[in-house]
DNA sequence: ACAAAGATCCGT
DNA sequence: CGGATCTTTGTA
């Protein structure tokens, strides 16, 4: 599930995303900047967004230039902006040509998903980038393994009826 | 071409 | 609780 340098690897990102985004807790997100200057914090919290039936998932309302990602194969970033500010960073999950993706919500040192895109610098460059591929960003091992979690209703998700209330936040416990 | 809404954060 | 801020999307 990872290679030699203890990078996450496509069939890691290729399973349901519901087994993926707990399974993501504890792992380390790293970010080499220009320079080599490396970024790296466990993560703590995710969200899954699940298909086109999922009227919480941005891929409910069809393929469009935006959601495209989410029918591309796992492990490739999905980022958009958010509120004219955040480009919220997300992983492509699942099988090849059903939309679904985890949101890296919080880490250890930004707890909140736009705190995380300031911290890990993340923008609109990152839209397609492949994670699991020797780059700018990817997600490695940590010693922590299926850490103790707790799942909670989405956040900022009233709108998607009965979907909102699905308990697809999750949340490492300390 | 225009208007509305949004997977957020911060200050009051 | 309201404002900032700007892209995406739906409607005409």
């Amino acid at each position: 599930m990872s290679d030699n340098s203890g990078r996450l690897s496509r069939k890691f990102f290729s399973r349901d995303v519901l087994d993926v985004a707990p399974d993501l807790l504890g792992r380390v997100l790293v970010r080499r900047g220009r320079g080599g200057k490396e970024t790296r914090d466990i993560i703590t919290e995710v969200e899954a967004y699940r298909g086109e039936r999922d009227l919480a998932c941005h891929a409910s309302k069809g393929r469009t230039k935006r959601t495209e990602i989410m029918y591309e194969e796992a492990g490739l970033i999905y980022t958009y902006l958010i509120y004219g500010k955040y480009w919220l960073l997300n992983i492509v999950t699942g099988e090849k040509g059903v939309p679904q993706a985890v949101l890296i919500r919080a880490t250890k040192k930004a707890d909140g998903p736009g705190k995380v895109s300031d911290m890990f610098d993340i923008n609109e460059s990152f839209y397609g980038v492949d994670i699991t591929k020797p780059s700018k960003i990817w997600i490695e091992r940590s010693d922590i393994i299926l850490p103790n979690y707790k799942q909670y209703p989405r956040v900022g998700v009233q709108y998607a009826g009965d979907w909102a209330k699905k308990p697809w936040r999750f949340i490492m416990e300390d």
